[in-house]
DNA sequence: CCGTATCCGATCCGATACTG
DNA sequence: CAGTATCGGATCGGATACGG
């Protein structure tokens, strides 16, 4: 993804770095701390290396995460969460998640969210 | 768009509600109050009667958006936030319209922000 | 003014194969 | 373990025409 410089409203930049099937995932993936790329990609069901290494640098353009990479084999980085603009995305997408169980207990499918631990039984 | 109720994540709920490139800007577009369709329609630059028909009944199936009908000619209609989760997505997006708005600074689109009134020049 | 339907190009994303 | 490249089906979104 080629990055814009010609934004003019910054919803539109808000829609760019969360938009996608993964993104949003990713980060909340990355909530607790640096996280490596197979641990990520374990961590997340279903999501395939392409997506996730394509929404990682997405998100690092965009200043969301960051990298580190270690020396030696075998070869090992981890990606964290920016401390400005990653850290507060955490924060918006906090509320957002709230929304999502409410929907979910709203609509019958409390039972899920139970087995995933997000509220209890 | 048919909803679905097989959700186990609410982060995917969150993905189906804002996903889409105009759901963001009709929900600020309403954050100030009701807007008639052609409200939001003249409000926001470049969309198409259809998305904006079609996002709206998304949000409004998903509970962010409500609608009041006046009955009596010309037609008329109102779309508003609704008070639970309409009102906590813009808690949510304002924070992130921040991160956007400071992405827009660090990278030289200042002057995008002044001449829409967003930041003080 | 409000809302629906269809066509069609652009984009997204999963599968797969390959490199360091 | 980390990362790149390509192909093809699914979905998105703009234009346009039509109906209440």
């Amino acid at each position: 993804m080629k990055i814009r410089t010609d934004y003019t409203c910054p919803l539109e930049i808000v829609h760019d770095i969360i938009k996608g099937k993964w993104k949003t995932i990713i980060l909340f993936q990355l909530k607790n701390g640096s996280v490596s790329l197979s641990g990520l990609e374990h961590g997340i069901e279903g999501i395939s290396q392409k997506m996730l290494l394509e929404q990682l640098r997405e998100l690092q353009q965009f200043g969301l995460v960051e990298k580190k990479k270690y020396s030696g084999y075998p070869l090992h980085v981890e990606y964290y969460l920016s401390d400005d603009k990653g850290i507060r995305m955490i924060d918006a997408l906090k509320i957002m998640q709230q929304i999502g169980i409410d929907y979910m207990i709203e609509n019958g499918m409390e039972e899920e969210l139970k087995c995933k631990g997000i509220i209890r039984g």
